[in-house]
DNA sequence: TCATCCCTGTGG
DNA sequence: CCACAGGGATGA
């Protein structure tokens, strides 16, 4: 479910509730879970609360608590559990944080370091992606879905980001011509900004919610993703949806080339 | 570079 | 009933 926008919002909605605050308890209410708690020497306090790629991480001084939504994970904050499958619970004086997860697919680990094999940031100077790209043979959507070598980028984004673009979903990504690896380097942080300055993405079905349970308000202003059959909002022709590295893939095959 | 699997829920 | 879902690790 949540990608870099929808990660982000959460952590910076937690981020006041449990910073310098001292983590109390640690309940696992799945047995994927278990291991959690008694990695963990309790209380301690959350130094900072951080997102690196789809990842929050929680720095406890010598150890971090990493978790990682995956397809439908939520992290939310309440005074009692919340409505849903909850997995985790992470007790604070004032209320606690609940790792909400209907698929069970999320993870949590406790490490001393953090290893994710991540790329760079989607943000700030891309000018190393040129080169990058010239690397691979991979279909330019697989590349940027790709966490090792550009951090945060999932489905929806990836097309999205490829659309604003114009280009294919299934171009190679050694294949992009200059101008277009120009596009890219400003379509992928343009998009996300504009997703993160919207609290991120809630689709109809409502899986995604803020850390108090707000819906992102990115949804309208999605052009290509699960608008299969709708009109391109630059040329009407209608979106298209194909299967690409075995995810659903949302494309303008005027507009997308 | 692929299929497959991990899980559960929802919608056609 | 089957298809599909904001992700990613794994093994062929």
């Amino acid at each position: 479910m949540p990608e870099l926008p929808e990660v982000e919002t959460m952590v910076q909605g937690l981020r006041p509730l449990v910073e310098g605050e001292t983590l109390l308890a640690v309940e696992a209410h799945d047995p994927k879970l278990v291991h959690v708690r008694p990695a963990l020497d309790l209380p301690v306090e959350v130094r900072a609360l951080a997102r690196r790629g789809k990842y929050a991480l929680f720095d406890l001084g010598d150890r971090l608590l990493v978790i990682h939504l995956r397809m439908s994970g939520r992290l939310a904050w309440g005074a009692s559990a919340p409505e849903g499958r909850v997995r985790l619970a992470l007790r604070f004086p004032d209320g606690a944080v609940y790792l909400v997860d209907p698929r069970r697919l999320g993870t949590a680990e406790v490490v001393r370091e953090f290893k994710g094999e991540l790329g760079p940031e989607p943000f700030g100077d891309l000018s190393w992606l040129p080169t990058a790209l010239k690397g691979s043979r991979m279909p330019i959507k697989l590349w940027l879905m790709d966490q090792r070598k550009i951090a945060g980028i999932g489905n929806i984004y990836a097309a999205e980001i490829l659309f604003r673009a114009g280009i294919d979903p299934r171009r190679p990504a050694r294949g992009l011509e200059p101008a277009e690896v120009r596009r890219l380097e400003n379509a992928i942080p343009e998009v996300l900004q504009a997703a993160l300055a919207e609290a991120g993405t809630t689709l109809p079905d409502g899986v995604y919610q803020g850390p108090n349970g707000e819906r992102g308000g990115f949804a309208v202003e999605l052009s290509v993703y699960g608008r299969e059959g709708e009109p391109c909002p630059t040329c009407g022709a209608p979106v298209q949806r194909m299967i690409l590295g075995g995810r659903g893939t949302y494309f303008c095959p005027c507009c997308q080339r």
